[in-house]
DNA sequence: TTCGTAATCATGCAAGTGTATAATTAGGAA
DNA sequence: TTCCTAATTATACACTTGCATGATTACGAA
């Protein structure tokens, strides 16, 4: 009996564990949290259910990774984007706001998966902790841009200011980019990010609708 | 056999569905959605399980009853916070955006409550309308106050004007309310309206920080 | 008082859950 | 080639879930 064909392939314990938080994320974003069951995340991965248990220590364990991953990524996406701008401060600040307001960071499927993650937050303990990381590594990047900005206009602030300006800054871009996930068919396109320029720059005192617009 | 303690009550169908959305909103504020099962729910309201398909559809009908109660409640809360006050707009805006960012409505389980519906936003679509009843709810109560704010103060706006500062201001308020629930610890007691009070004042460019310390 | 009926309860069921376990098997090392 | 080991699968288990069913029982109407 000459094996024709292997019944399964081997691979490296990266790319499994990468393909499990993949199928755990596409099912999230399209059917919920709750449809994440340890048997669907598998089907989706083509693979048995007992690979989650072997790569992961429980299928918790599995989601908050997924949640990392998730996070991770929408911060890259929108630092990319201001990075890869010029290197004036204004301009910089303006397509960070931008970048968080735009796709394909502003998508239904996104809020919808950080909102599933958020409700976990509440009672575990580890997830928590994920949240708080993810939280102030964004506001932590906003608040270096911000304090750049103000720096180069020659008003720079206390340590307390700054904070309560990146704690503000970051309450009006949480807030635009979930309702703008959330409803969609509620604002215009580039209504959005129109807002949150404007917003950004009145808190701060400084106009960055010049910036924002050249984008 | 004279039965001398009934083994039940009968209450008005009214109290039972009360009850049970109490139940099930303390329930959920207490240890996440994932806790809110019919047998959970019936027995802190004190009943049998049977109750709850007798009163309600389904499960989903009860929570769904729930998540109206609590955010009516919440929006509810703010606009009695604001009104209870003297008739000055400044001072009621001020006022509307201070009851928004302390407790009760700000509280760790009402935004893990918030958050759970928020999941099915989007694939339910009476969920989707209710979702949207409540946010422009709470918008439009908003505009109409920053209007009164600044027709008083001689700088009336035209309306996609103030449809903007209200999208804003909604903003900044959602994003600090979500975070002092997710993240209490994060920030200090009073922290948040502070930031809520400043942030919106500049917003509209207009200070509010005197009638907000008042409260 | 009697009686009907709707509210309430106790119990059971089928489906789905995460996890544990042992049998398979791919693929490199000897 | 042969063999060992770890990756992978298949299966089963204990438990929970929402819901259905039929038996009770409170309580107003007659």
């Amino acid at each position: 009996m000459s094996d024709s064909t292997p019944k399964f392939k081997r691979e490296p314990a990266e790319h499994r564990r990468e393909a499990l938080i993949k199928a755990t994320l596409s099912l999230i974003a399209e059917k919920g949290v709750q449809a994440a069951t340890v048997r669907a995340i598998a089907a989706r991965a083509d693979v048995s259910q007992g690979m989650i248990r072997h790569h992961f220590s429980s299928k918790e364990d599995l989601i908050t990774a997924a949640y990392e991953h998730h996070m991770d990524r929408l911060t890259d996406l929108t630092s990319a984007f201001a990075e890869g701008d010029c290197s004036a401060p204004v301009a910089r600040l303006a397509a960070f706001v931008v970048g968080s307001l735009t796709p394909p960071v502003v998508d239904a499927g996104s809020v919808s998966l950080w909102a599933g993650f958020l409700t976990k937050v509440h009672d575990d303990a580890q997830m928590r902790e994920s949240h708080k990381r993810t939280y102030y590594n964004f506001r932590n990047r906003l608040e270096a841009l911000i304090a750049a900005v103000l720096n180069e206009a020659g008003q720079p602030r206390s340590a307390q200011e700054l904070r309560h300006l990146a704690i503000a800054c970051n309450a009006v871009i949480d807030g635009l980019w979930m309702e703008g996930g959330v409803l969609p068919s509620a604002f215009a396109p580039d209504e959005l990010s129109e807002i949150g320029i404007r917003s950004v720059g009145a808190l701060l005192g400084i106009d960055l609708t010049i910036a924002g617009q050249q984008t």
